[in-house]
DNA sequence: CGCCCTATTGAGGGAGATCAACTCGGGTGG
DNA sequence: CCACCCGAGTTGATCTCCCTCAATAGGGCG
């Protein structure tokens, strides 16, 4: 693990001795901001929750492994959005610079203390739980009793809301996080993708760039 | 739906104009408590956030109907538990009584409030967002890559942890709502149990009560 | 140009869904 | 008290989708 503390840190802004930065909605808590390299580890399994984490910029993925070695990629992250709110002492899950990323770092007793004191911050931390709470009970009764090429459908649609470019994805992540995030393997990832093509909802340039080409096929994809 | 404020509601403890009920851990909010029979509706999908629910007794099942109309059981909540905290204006979920219950039902509006004024109040809507989360990432990681009777084991092994008697489970739920809940069917959640049972780790003296007779089998099942 | 990593495509097998028959148990009414 | 009924559960046969193993094709970078 990386030395958090001295490994070119960047405060907000030109700060001074404390920087400091947003939680969201105006919350403001002393912390610092960090540069991570694609696939760089930002925290792992076991390691101490000392820190919560808001991306900047980039994508960010949280996984866990499983008893059986398999890998579950429990949540992609992106701008704007925080990660690593746990309330065990240690982590539960690892998180990975999916692509190059900057990521904002603060101190979880800072929080905390911050939600003892301030009730904006409270509601602040209590929205951001309810937010992930909100997304993962969509990821559960997504993934139950769709299909391969429904839940790769369902996925492209959701990445496609969050598309810089409406009608274009330019995927971060591999065909491998994208199975194990969807509880599949990389081939049926693979052949879903090329199932779409075919039918002609998604055109593929190439295999990290998506067009969409009917966009109602997507959302609603189904057999 | 029923009428909550006049059907044979009552009130904490003797109690006059505003009866009040807990939300845990020594927040009171004004509120009340009703009784539900055997699979009667608690509140419904589309129906209004105007109440969050503790469970006084019995057990309560949330579902959502999937769009294939197939549905989903998102949980069950056992005595002490609240259910019912969503963040939208209308219920995703509905909640139903798997067996007679009783609720206390406590206005949203008033547990908000209260969560602006008081941080305690605050900080126990937060535990109990925090403890859902939880359980929903651990059903979701669960329930990814397992089989059929691993799931139906990892089911046992958890209602065997909220057991009275040690080691004999009487299951309130039926072969269905357990199918809804792993996302199988209930045959498969059948020929699971019967499995269990020639391998000797359980033993069904009638179909809704299972005696565990290796409790580390039942905790670690495999294959 | 050649290496390596990622992605695609193919063939075969297995776990669970589906459809269907049968059993069990509890309640009701004659 | 018994016969009937109906819902819940068990078991069987078949089929389908996805996993697995394996070979092949791109694509970026030295």
């Amino acid at each position: 693990m990386r030395n958090f503390e001295t490994d070119h840190i960047q405060g907000g802004a030109g700060s001074a001795a404390a920087p400091r930065v947003t939680l969201g909605d105006g919350v403001v808590v002393p912390g610092f901001t960090m540069n991570f390299a694609r696939n760089e580890e930002i925290y792992g399994e076991e390691e101490e929750t000392d820190f919560i984490y808001r991306v900047v910029a980039g994508v960010v993925r949280t996984t866990r492994m499983l008893q059986d070695g398999r890998r579950q990629v429990t949540g992609f992250f992106y701008p704007g959005e925080v990660f690593g709110l746990e309330t065990g002492e240690v982590h539960e899950t690892c998180a990975e610079a999916v692509v190059e990323c900057r990521i904002a770092l603060l101190r979880r007793s800072a929080v905390e203390q911050a939600a003892e004191r301030d009730l904006a911050a409270a509601r602040e931390l209590r929205a951001i739980t309810a937010r992930h709470l909100e997304r993962t009970r969509a990821q559960l009764t997504f993934f139950a009793h769709k299909s391969a090429t429904e839940r790769v459908a369902a996925f492209l649609a959701d990445m496609a809301a969050h598309a810089d470019e409406p009608g274009t994805i330019t995927l971060p992540m591999s065909r491998v996080d994208i199975a194990d995030y969807l509880g599949l393997t990389f081939e049926t990832v693979s052949r879903s993708f090329t199932q779409l093509e075919r039918d002609g909802v998604i055109a593929l340039p190439s295999s990290r760039r998506v067009e969409v080409r009917q966009p109602n096929a997507l959302v609603g994809y189904h057999s």
